[in-house]
This record gives C-alpha cells, structure tokens and sequence, in this order.
RNA sequence: CACUGAUUCAUUAACGUA
C-alpha cells in the first residue's frame, strides 16, 4: 500500500495520466483500491489529472471515508472546474477540519471568485496560517497588489509561502523592484522565491538579471531551469536555451514544451516536430503548441490534422485551431469550428472577432462582440 | 535518522496590446 501510495503521489505530482492509470490497474489487482489511504491517493491522482469522472467513480465506491478523503474529493472537484460539486460535497461531508475548510476556500479562488473568497474566509470557524495565504493569493490573481500586501502585513504569522505569493504579485503587475525588495527582506528564500523572482525578471525582460540570479541561487529544481530556458526562449536567444536544455538534470515534460515554443519561435518547424516526436511524454499544452506552430505557419491543414489526432483538447486547443482559420482568412470553417467548440472563453470569441475586422467584416466583428458573454 | 493520503506560492500552449 505504501508503495502504491508513493508512486500515485508521483503521478500526480508530475500529472502523468498513463503511468496513473496504469498504477491504477496493478492496485485493483491487489485489492486496495477500495483502501481509505489508496484510493484518496487514486482520487488525488485524477483530480490533479482532470478525470473528476474516475475520482467520483472511487470515492463513491469506498465504504470508509475520513476526513482527508472527502478534502482530497472537494480539491479534485475545485481543480476540475467543479465548484458546485465541491460546495456540495463540502456541505455533506460529516466533519470539517481547517483544511476542509481551507481547500474550501482554495476552490472559490481558484474560480477567481474573490467577493466569494472573502466571505467564505469570515465564516470560518478556524483560520491557519494557510488561510490567509489563499487570501493573499487571490488579490494578487485580481492584480490588488496593495490589498494582498496589507494583508500579508495584518496577518497574524507569514511563512515562506506568504513571501513569495506577494513577491509573485509584484512580479505579475510587472513591478520588479517591488519584488526585489520584498525578496530581499524576507527571512529565508527557498527555491520558489527564488524562481519567482527569475519569473519576475522575465516579466521585464531583463535577462541579465535573471543569469545572475540563476546563478546566485543556492539551489534549483526543474522549474527553475525551465523558467530560465523560457526567459532565454523570450529573449530570442535560442542556443543558451537549448545549452540549458541538454545540461539540465532532469527533464520534465514543461522543460520539452518549453524547447517546442524555442525551436517554433527560432522558426524552425520541423526540428520542433521532431521534438514533438521524441519527447517521452506529451500533454494537451504540447499537442496546442505545435498546433498553434502550424496555423501560424499558414499551415492549416497540418494543424487541423494534428488537432484531430490530440487526445483530449481543451479550450486553448480549439481557440487555436479557430484562431488558425481566423487569421488566414477562412472565417467560415472558423465559425464553423467555434460553434462546434465545447467551451469558449473570452479569448476564444476575441479570436472570432479578430478574424472578422481583419477581413474588413465590421457588421460580424460588432455582433459578435454585443454578443460575448464577457468582455475583457 | 528516515518509509503512505488532503488545503496556500514559482516555469511551458490560444486572441489582442499604438
């Protein structure tokens, strides 16, 4: 069980569906799943996964159910999109503790409902530290830098995740001293601060600085390296990015995705396929960006046939492929496409629009934009 | 000395940005 646990905890960490599901089988065939520890882990695995289907499927099977199984079900519903689904699972389960509560909180933020967010965290029978992290989060996700920043000062303890939620304010609004400053002051950065601050500086462009700091940090993971092969990708400098690429420790698959927009944006299509190809694992994001590669191209039929053959597309893939047809031109197949779509977001009709003022169709471009449901 | 699960912070893909 132990093993199970530790290897479905990988697979969710590294949101590798396959290697999941394939944990996934080897566990009915011990007869665990139904366990309280395993199959929080299977429904940890799938919420983090996106399949909120096989996590419900799980937690409705398993007889015993404590406390963190029914906090895993509500994180995995909020991560899926399900904010009823986690509210009324919330309202149901038979106990709360402060982090029921809290990933209670997390699901509304995660929505962007912030006007939610608040309300829920007055109600709260118990606050932790965890607590006024998410709200500090969720001003910072609104661009309110000056509110996250007065609460980080009003509340009652920080740690090193409240540092780094405001340094990552400041870096979002694109305020990098602000976020120098902060970092500098904090008590004891850790590697998040640290890459967040790389972040920061990708943020304004200033390569220089992030080498430095790359190079300052006392140590650094997966993320760190991918952030700075994207800062190098941004700056057009495409060989440091492949030099970091091939000396990194450990290849994740972002690292690969990161590399697939460097070979894209060097304009070298094939070698970017070839990427594509090779690479030991690909997601939805890896399957968009070569999409999106090809209809820039002009290449539409190529991105239509991969779009046909990705797995699961969700609404960044199907706004890529309708923004292909927009942009050369071909509004009707992208009209086509954008009805067919399962979900459209504001990007999505912004793309639609887009297509039609380029092509002069004023009249479509003005009805479609009093039609969309939010404007940004 | 160390071996199982839940909540908060950093990196990659779509439209626009004089």
């Amino acid at each position: 069980k132990i093993t199970f646990v530790s290897v479905l905890n990988a697979c969710a960490d590294d949101v590798n569906l396959s290697e999941g599901i394939q944990m996934h089988e080897r566990v009915k065939r011990s007869g665990v799943e139904l366990d309280v520890i395993v199959g929080s882990s299977l429904i940890h695995m799938y919420g983090k996964c996106g399949r909120i289907e096989h996590a419900q499927e799980i937690f409705d099977k398993m007889h015993s159910k404590d406390v963190i199984c029914w906090t895993t079900m509500i994180t995995a519903c909020s991560s899926c999109k399900s904010l009823e689904r986690a509210r009324l699972l919330f309202d149901k389960m038979p106990q709360r503790n402060v982090v029921s509560w809290n990933a209670m909180l997390a699901a509304y933020a995660q929505q962007g409902l912030l006007k939610e967010v608040l309300k829920f965290f007055e109600k709260m029978p118990e606050r932790d530290i965890v607590s006024w992290n998410v709200i500090v989060a969720a001003y910072t996700q609104h661009g309110l830098i000056v509110e996250a920043h007065k609460v980080f000062n009003k509340m009652p303890k920080r740690d090193v995740v409240s540092w780094n939620a405001v340094i990552s304010g400041y870096a979002q609004q694109g305020k990098l001293d602000e976020a120098l400053a902060v970092f500098q002051q904090m008590p004891c950065p850790n590697v998040v601060s640290w890459t967040t601050m790389l972040a920061a500086c990708a943020q304004q462009g200033q390569v220089d600085m992030a080498v430095k700091l790359f190079h300052q940090m006392p140590d650094r993971n997966v993320v760190s390296w991918n952030t700075m092969i994207s800062i190098y990708v941004k700056a057009g400098q495409f060989k440091e990015a492949l030099d970091l690429f091939q000396q990194m420790p450990e290849r994740d698959v972002v690292s690969w995705n990161a590399m697939i927009a460097a070979y894209v944006q060097n304009g070298q299509l094939k070698e970017a396929l070839q990427l594509f190809k090779q690479m030991p694992r690909r997601d939805v994001v890896s399957w968009t960006a070569m999409v999106a590669a090809y209809a820039e191209h002009g290449e539409l039929e190529e991105a239509f046939h991969l779009f046909s053959q990705m797995p699961n597309p969700n609404v960044v893939s199907w706004t890529a492929l309708v923004a292909a047809y927009a942009q050369n031109g071909q509004l009707i197949r992208a009209m086509q496409l954008f009805q067919q779509m399962p979900r459209r977001n504001v990007v999505s009709w912004n793309a639609m629009i887009t297509g039609y003022a380029q092509q002069g169709q004023l009249k479509q471009a003005y009805k479609l934009f009093q039609e969309m449901p939010q404007r940004n």
